[in-house]
Parts: structure tokens; C-alpha cells; sequence
DNA sequence: CTGAAAGCGCTTACAG
DNA sequence: CTGAAAGCGCTTACAG
């Protein structure tokens, strides 16, 4: 029932100006020692804050950073948004959150309200159906309305942005070369994100990391059926030893398909996947996983958006931050004593 | 670099006043119908779009909503959130995201800034700590400054406000009846969550079902080696039949035990846990689930609040909204045909 | 039908 | 050191 109370009641009641007040509550220099010690004592009682909206409003901004996340049920976006929004603190910034659903649609009509003025700035991590199109024109209207963008995890898009993205080439790279200097070379990898631009790199890194005479053994499809299938051939004709896997789907589809046909996780088939460590941990075995730090690719995201809102980056110069991954072994990984 | 065109900038070049320009973008009846169009045609033009700040400051309101989420990596609250966002579209309400992380500390520390006006509405689900050490001041003093607040999920806290809340209690009954009819009796139950709320109505509709003269067999733990030893007693010792889970935690480790037992899902255990569907597919074998519908317990609480919002509730009245869970059959309870 | 004025709740040059 | 004034960008009674 407190209705809140403002300035100019506190003003009133002190006998002083509006604006003495604010200064007062503001530390200005100006105001007396004993003058601004009577201002607080009275709005500390009164349990006065200031009203963000009108601050905001004398301030030509809004004190929000909107976040538009392509999809909420994929921890890993979850958990940057958690990153986000502890970052985001530390900075007095509050997190406003879109969700595009991966839709090329809803990410334009996010955008659109975006350039209105509801934030001021804005992370983004474009969705699947922006990528496969390359419709880029809607994030070029925010850089166009001087509201800074940052690029998070899906980063490959020419925009004059600063971008965090996570290191998935090397990922994959580091992972291959492990099963190898295991004595493995039956090497495999499955995915249903080949479209996608972290996809691409997971399986650039796989690639790079087997020499020109030894075969690839893909497994690529975005149909459910389709990639069980596939794998399924990997495992029982191509008998491969090791399987990389570069999404969730894929992962568990292995370790389903490889308890099916009897083929024994990690004895004789290893694997390492892409999912979050709770997940990981509580499979039947627990699978391998590259760690992705999601958090710091949310905190480090909004770091870079609070700089560029400070002024503190040169303008038209920005930053690419890339955060490294983890391998973290668990039961699909192990290797017996010799 | 279109700085944003003004009201003020718009009736200079139509040699009008602001009101004029104002009243004609609202559509009021009081300007002619040339008027208005002349300065429609030139804002829009100028894509000119109100400045929000602006707009809210003279309405005395934010245009947003805050949402406390105790753990955003728990899919169930991240589909929440996802739900909350859609509906909040429709009310042209801005979602500004909070993590509590399951912490009172924090839970009190967000409330705090709740109450400086950064926000017109709040969604709460409170976290285990608070559950559990019953401190409700914070949520009190939200209710004080008058914000209007919808707790959702967990709701067994007497607050005035509007609650949406998931009916676990039944949840459970039906499930345990379904193995009853099925001519199980000895069905246990596996919990590692028995101390918040929504663990205890679980809980408690698996009792409820249960016939005096039947016996209860619970593991409940919240520490994992000892929950673990519970859930293997109950398998390899009491010989269960089927297993109730009331969270994810406890459901992946009953059916990894079974694997290490040799005990085969579904022929000789049933089980059915809470998790999401995503998961529950991909598991080896796929796990029969509890569908809480969480888009849904958003979307529900948004209206809710949203009706508190435009004054649509009476005053001092609250809405309680169970939403009815669906029980989802996959493997983990498959009958043979007799 | 149009516009001048007041005001939402602040901040900050500027004058005294 | 204090305060009156202008202004952030809008909306809305009120006068004409």
C-alpha cells in the first residue's frame, strides 16, 4: 500500500528544492555535508529509490539489453542466458528475453520491436532458419538504428558486431586426435546440425584432424530415421571404434542404437558427445562431453555489450571472443590399463 | 545511424503542434481526417516509432514484467519462461528475466530491485531455500509496494496472489492407479525432492492411491550415493515392479541401476518419472513421463497477471490454477499383449 | 478541430 | 551552497 514516494515529496517535506534532493541522494559535490546527510536520513526512512523509468527517460536510454535466444529448451542456451543475466547484474542492466523459436519470422518481428526503443542494446544468436536463408537484413536495421549488436555462439554472419563464440572447431579437432594417439582409427561422426554454422565447424575440426588417407565415416541427416539409420551402418558394417557426435540427438541416438545391437560402450565402442553435464553424467554410460561454458560465453557476451554501451570500444572496431571447450571423460571414453 | 525522429521533430516539419501530432497517431476523434493522415503518412515516412521511456513515464507504468526463475538449466522452468514470453507478446509486455539459482539470498536481493519500480507485474517461483526456511518477507513486501504477484509452480505459499500450479498430486494417483489396474502391487516410489512442495504432492498422491493394506516403499534421499543405495535396495531387495520418479535425477538413476542389475525395463520394472519429452526419448529405453504442459503454466500465468495489470481481477480476490498433467506412455511401461 | 499548458519523475547546466 | 528553469519525449485535460 506505500504508494512510492518521489522527489518532490521528499523535496516538500525538507523544506528544500527538487533539486537540492537530488543532488543531495546523487553525492553532488554541491551539496552541504549537512544538507545532504538530512536528505538521506529522510529518504532512507521513507525507503525512497529513485523511479528507473524517469531516470531513464532524462537519460536517453532504457537500463535493458534484450537477449534473443533461438531456442530456451536447449540447456546450452539456457544456461548463456544464466550467465547473461548475472553479468547483467553486475552492471545495473536488466535482461529483457525474446525467444525465436529458430524462426526466421519471429526474429524479425523481435527486431522490429527492438529498433523501437525497448533496450539498449541487443545479443543475439541467430536462428536455424536465418542461417539457411542468410536473411541478415533485420539485424543490419538495428546496427542501422546505432543499437549495438552482439553475436553469441552462432557468429558466422558479416555483421559489424562484436561476436562470442565458443571454439567448436578445436573441439572436434582435440577429440579426434585423442581416439588417434589411443591407437584408434576406425574414427566416425554423427550429426543432425550440419546446416548449422557450429555444426560445420565441429565437422571441419573431425576433418582436419584425420589425414588424407584415412576414411571419414559420416553419419548426416536432419530426419530422425534417416540418421538412426546411418549410425546404425557406422556402428555394424563400418564397425567404427570411436564416434563423435556433434549435437544431443545424435549422442543418445548412438548409445541407443550401440545398446541395441549389443555393441558394449566403452569397450568397444567409444564415444564423445555434445550435451550438457547433467545429461552426460546420468546416462547409461555417461557419456564423454565437450564442456562449452555457457555461462562464460553469456557473461563475456554481455561484457562486450556494456563496453560498447559505455563507449569503451573504438566504434566501428569490434571483438571476436572465442571460448575454449573441455573435454571432460567419463565412462564412453574409458580406456583399459595396459 | 537514423537517430530516432521525435514528436516534437514531427510537428515542426508538419507545421502542427505535438498535441495535434499525438492525439492524430492515437487515433483520438478529435482531429479531422485529413490532419490525421498528413501526419501518419509523414511518421510513417520517418518510420517514427513513440519512445517507450517516454510513453511509460507519463502512463506512471514500465511495460514489463519480471520472472524469477530458481534454475533456468531445469528444462521444465526454461519452457515456463518460453511460454511466459509468448503470451506476454500478446499483452505487448516486455519479459525481464531473473535467476535466483534456488538462493534466498538472491531470490531477496531481485525482490529488492523488484521493488524500485523496474518493473509492473511478477512471476515468482520461489526457490528450495526459501521453501524450505519459510521466509516469505520479501514476497510480502512485493505485495506491500503493491506489485501485483503470480506465483507459479510452487504455490504453497499463502501470499495474496494469483497462483498457477501443476497437479502433481493427481499426477501421481492416476499413475500408481494405472499400475494397480494393471495388476502390479509392488510399486515403489524414488525421490530425491521430497522436501519442496511439489516433491511432497507427488509424494503424496502415490499414497493416496495406495490401499491401507498395502505397503509403501519410498527411497528418498537428497544426497545421490545415498538416494542411489535406496533405489538399488528397492529393486534388487524388495523387488519392486514398478517405479514412480518425482524428479529427473531420481528416474535416470533407477533406470541406470536396473542396466547395472540386469534388470530389464519394461518386462520386469515399470517406470514412469517427471522429465521433459525430449529427454524422455532419447533414453535407453525411453522413459514413460508425466507431461506437465509448462508452456502452458506460463502462458496461464501471464493472463493472470496481466488481468491483475489491467485492473480486469477483483482486488483482494485470487485465481488458483491447477493445470492438469497428461501421463505419457513410451517403453518404461509397455505391457505385453496377454 | 487545433494548440498551449501542465505534468509523468527525474537530472543538470546556470544564476544567485 | 541552494534553487529556478529547462528538458528528456510523451499524453491529456482544457481553452479557444
Amino acid at each position: 500500500m506505500k504508494s512510492k514516494i518521489t522527489l518532490k515529496e521528499l523535496a516538500k517535506l525538507l523544506n528544500v528544492s527538487v533539486s537540492t534532493v537530488s543532488k543531495a541522494l546523487n553525492d553532488s559535490p554541491e551539496i552541504s555535508p549537512k544538507t545532504a546527510e538530512r536528505v538521506k536520513e529522510l529518504a532512507a526512512l521513507h525507503k525512497y529509490k529513485p523511479n528507473p523509468v524517469a531516470v531513464n527517460l532524462k537519460k536517453s536510454k532504457t537500463g535493458t539489453i534484450g537477449v534473443v535466444i533461438p531456442n530456451i529448451s536447449n540447456s546450452f542456451f539456457a544456461r548463456v542466458l544464466s550467465g547473461m543475466e548475472a553479468e547483467a547484474q553486475k552492471h545495473d542492466l536488466q535482461v529483457i528475453t525474446y525467444i525465436s523459436n529458430e524462426s526466421l519470422a519471429r526474429e524479425q518481428q523481435i527486431c522490429d520491436l527492438l529498433t523501437s526503443g525497448f533496450v539498449d542494446g541487443v545479443l543475439i544468436a541467430v536462428s536455424e532458419e536465418t542461417q539457411k536463408k542468410q536473411a541478415y537484413d533485420h539485424l543490419f536495421s538495428l546496427v542501422d538504428y546505432d543499437i549495438p549488436v552482439v553475436l553469441y555462439d552462432r557468429i558466422n554472419v558479416s555483421l559489424p558486431a562484436d561476436k562470442v563464440g565458443v571454439d567448436d572447431e578445436t573441439s572436434f579437432f582435440e577429440a579426434t586426435n585423442f581416439f588417434k594417439s589411443k591407437g584408434l582409427d576406425r574414427i566416425g561422426l554423427a550429426t543432425a546440425i550440419h546446416h548449422l554454422g557450429v555444426g560445420k565447424l565441429r565437422i571441419r575440426g573431425y576433418e582436419k584432424a584425420m589425414k588424407k588417407d584415412e576414411e571419414l565415416r559420416l553419419a548426416t541427416s536432419t530426419n530422425p530415421r534417416s540418421l538412426i539409420s546411418k549410425i546404425r551402418k557406422l556402428l555394424t558394417e563400418e564397425k567404427i571404434e570411436a564416434l563423435l557426435c556433434t549435437d544431443f540427438e545424435s549422442a543418445i541416438m548412438a548409445s541407443r542404437i550401440a545398446y541395441e545391437e549389443g555393441i558394449k560402450i566403452p569397450e568397444e565402442l567409444k564415444i564423445i558427445g555434445y550435451m550438457s553435464k547433467e545429461v552426460a553424467e546420468f546416462l547409461t554410460p555417461s557419456l564423454s562431453y565437450i564442456e562449452q561454458h555457457p555461462k562464460e560465453v553469456g557473461s563475456k557476451a554481455v561484457q562486450l555489450l556494456n563496453n560498447r554501451l559505455e563507449g569503451k570500444n573504438e566504434p566501428g572496431k569490434f571483438d571476436e571472443n572465442i571460448i575454449a571447450t573441455s573435454l571432460v571423460h567419463l565412462e564412453s571414453t574409458k580406456f583399459k590399463m595396459k
